[in-house]
DNA sequence: TTGTATGCGTTATCAA
DNA sequence: TTGATAACGCATACAA
C-alpha cells in the first residue's frame, strides 16, 4: 500500500510546522488566517485524513464504545443496538458489537478486548457471570448496563419497569376471567426475568388470588424445543393453567409452536400474553397480546448516558433510567 | 485514571529489555527460556495488557472490520451480521457496525470513519449512489460485498441466487393454477430487487404466459404504508393479479397489511409468496409461502473471503459466491 | 502566533 | 539471543 499522507506531508506543502497543522486540525489553538487558508488548501489537495489511531494513541479517547448484547438476531437486541447505533452516529462515536450468547466466557473475552482496544465506554446486557470482573471495569471505564442489571455494580442503567409490565399484563388477565395462571420463565438469575415473575405474583397477591407452583414452567434452554417440553409438562397438571405468560419473546413463540404441536387453541383452549412486543405479533392466529418495551429507546437513553458520563465530573453518581411498558392488547387473551 | 502498565515495566521487572518483552509477546523471535519465564512472570503479576492501540500504530494492522449493512433492525441483516461476527470472534477479529439506512451520505461518511480507524477490511451490502467511492476505496483496502453488488466494483462477493429463487417461486405459482401474476418491487437500480425481477419475468417468458406491466406495482419507501399504497392501486386494476410475489421481507409484510386492510384474504382472493423468509412466518394467518435464504451463511462466508484476501497475493482474483435459495412452501399460495 | 522537542506504547532494525 | 534506538502519526508543553 502507498504511504499515507501525514501531518508532515501537510506541513510541507503548506510552508509551516506540523504543530501548526494538527492546531487546525484539532482547533486547539488560534491559528492566522493565512496558515490556516494554507494548511486547508494543502489538506484538500493532498486528501488527507488524520490518522485516528495515532490521535487515539496520544490523546487516549477512541471515539468508539463497545456494545456487548445476547444476540443480535433476537429483535430485541437488535432494536436497541440500533438505538445506540443511531445515537452513537450522531455524536461522531462508532459501535463495536459483540455478541454473547449468554456466555460469560465470552463476554469476559469481549470486555478484555474492548479494553485493549481502548474504547471510551461499554454498554452491555450483562450474564449473570462476570460479577466481579464486571465491578471492577466499572471502576476504570464508564459502562452502562442495558436491559438487565447486575447486582452492586456501580454503573449506570437503562432497564425497563419489567414488574409493573407482568404486573399490568396479569390484572388484565383476571380481568378477562384468569384465574388460573402460569408463567414460562427461564433463568431466575437474570434480573428482567426475576422482576416480570414478581410482577404476576404480587398482582395475584394482591387479586387473593392463589399462585399456583404447578404453573410455573421453567424452560432449560431459549430454544423452541426447550419451551415446548416446559409448556407440554405444563398442561398435563389438572387442573391446569387457563392463562400463560410468557416472559420473553423467545419462550412466547416456544409455547406458540408447543400449542400448535399439542392441538391447543389460543385463546380458546390457553390465554397468552408474552413479554416483549414483535411488530409481527399482529399478523399472527390469533394475533398476540403482548407487553411492549421501548427497545430502541433503550439503546438511544444508553448511548446518551454514556456521552453524559464521558464528560461528567469524577464522581456523578450513576444513573439508573427506567422506561415504561404497554400493554397491547390483541386476541391472545 | 491509573497510567497503564506497560512494556516498559514488564522490562523492568523481569529484568530485560523492551523488545524482548515485545518478542515473547508476539513470538516475532526466540528468546531464552529464562527471560520468557521471567517476562510471563512480569506479566502475570502486574496484570499486563498490550495497548492495541500502540500496536496498531506500529503494524498498520487493527484486527477490525467494518459492516455497513442497511439496518441491523431487519431479520435479513441481523442475520448476516450475526455470521459476520461469530466468524469474526472465531479469528480474533472486532466488528464496527454502522447502519447506512439506504443512505448514500451516510454511507460514505461511514466509509471515511472506517478507513480513518484503519480497519483492516470492510463487508457491505452497499446503496448504488457511492459507485466512484467504492470503486478506489476498494483498490486500497479489502471489501466484500453481501447481499447485494454495485456494478464494476473489483471486490470479492457473496450473493444469493435472487434469479432463481423467484423463477422457481413462479413456477410454482403457476403450477398453483396462478397465470396472472404481480410483483411489488421497490427501486430497480438495486441488484437483488431486480434480479429477482427479472427471474419472475423469465419463468413467466419460458411459461408463455404474457407478462401484464400493470400488475407490478412500485412502492414508494419500504414503509408499511409505501407498500400499502403501491398494493391499493395494484389491486384496483381489472382484471387483477390473483398472485403477487412481493420483493423483499419489509414488501411482503406491506402487502400483508394492505390486503388486511382492505378485506383481501389469501391465498382466497389472492395467492402471496414474499422473498425472506422471516421464521416467524409460520405462525401467520395464513403460515406464509417463502423464499428462504441462508443469511447466516452469507455473513459467515462474507468474513472468510475477507480473512482469506487479508492473507492473499497482491492480484488474487476476485471471488463470487452464490449461495442457492429455497422456496417454503407454506399455505399463502 | 508559531515552531521545536518530546512522548503516547509498541514493533522493527541494527549491531553487538 | 539480546539490547539500543528509531519510527509509527499525532498532540502538546514549552520556548520563542
Amino acid at each position: 500500500m502507498i504511504r499515507k499522507t501525514t501531518i508532515q506531508d501537510i506541513s510541507r506543502v503548506a510552508g509551516t510546522s506540523p504543530s501548526t497543522v494538527s492546531r487546525v486540525l484539532t482547533g486547539s489553538a488560534v491559528v492566522s488566517p493565512e496558515k490556516r487558508d494554507a494548511v486547508q488548501d494543502a489538506i484538500r489537495k493532498l486528501n488527507y485524513r488524520p490518522s485516528h489511531i495515532a490521535r487515539s494513541l496520544k490523546t487516549r479517547v477512541t471515539y468508539s464504545v463497545g456494545l456487548l448484547l445476547n444476540d443480535i438476531t433476537n429483535p430485541f437486541y437488535s432494536a436497541i443496538a440500533r438505538g445506540v447505533e443511531d445515537e452513537a452516529h450522531r455524536h461522531g462515536y462508532s459501535l463495536i458489537l459483540c455478541n454473547t450468547s449468554e456466555d460469560a466466557d465470552r463476554e469476559q473475552l469481549y470486555l478484555e478486548v474492548l479494553q485493549d482496544k481502548h474504547v471510551d465506554g461499554i454498554i452491555l446486557g450483562p450474564t449473570e457471570s462476570n460479577l466481579s470482573y464486571l465491578r471492577d471495569l466499572a471502576q476504570r471505564i464508564p459502562v452502562i448496563q442495558v436491559d438487565r442489571t447486575v447486582d452492586d455494580i456501580a454503573s449506570d442503567a437503562v432497564v425497563v419497569d419489567n414488574f409493573a409490565g407482568t404486573y399490568e399484563a396479569t390484572r388484565h388477565l383476571v380481568a378477562c376471567g384468569h384465574h388460573q395462571i402460569g408463567v414460562v420463565r427461564w433463568r431466575r438469575s437474570i434480573s428482567t426475568l426475576a422482576e416480570r415473575e414478581a410482577g404476576v405474583r404480587q398482582a395475584l397477591a394482591d387479586l387473593d388470588i392463589p399462585y399456583e407452583p404447578a404453573f410455573t414452567a421453567e424452560a432449560a434452554g431459549l430454544s423452541s424445543q426447550d419451551s415446548m417440553i416446559a409448556v407440554q409438562r405444563l398442561l398435563r397438571v389438572h387442573p391446569r393453567p387457563t392463562a400463560l405468560i410468557a416472559l420473553n419473546n423467545q419462550l412466547g413463540l416456544g409455547v406458540l409452536a408447543a400449542c400448535r404441536q399439542l392441538g391447543v387453541r389460543i385463546p380458546d383452549d390457553l390465554a397468552l400474553i408474552v413479554f416483549d412486543d414483535l411488530d409481527v405479533f399482529s399478523f399472527f392466529q390469533p394475533p398476540i397480546t403482548a407487553i411492549e418495551q421501548p427497545a430502541y429507546q433503550i439503546g438511544e437513553r444508553a448511548m446518551q448516558l454514556l456521552l453524559a458520563r464521558l464528560v461528567a465530573e469524577k464522581d456523578t453518581p450513576v444513573e439508573r433510567v427506567m422506561l415504561p411498558t404497554r400493554l397491547i392488547v390483541r386476541q391472545s387473551v
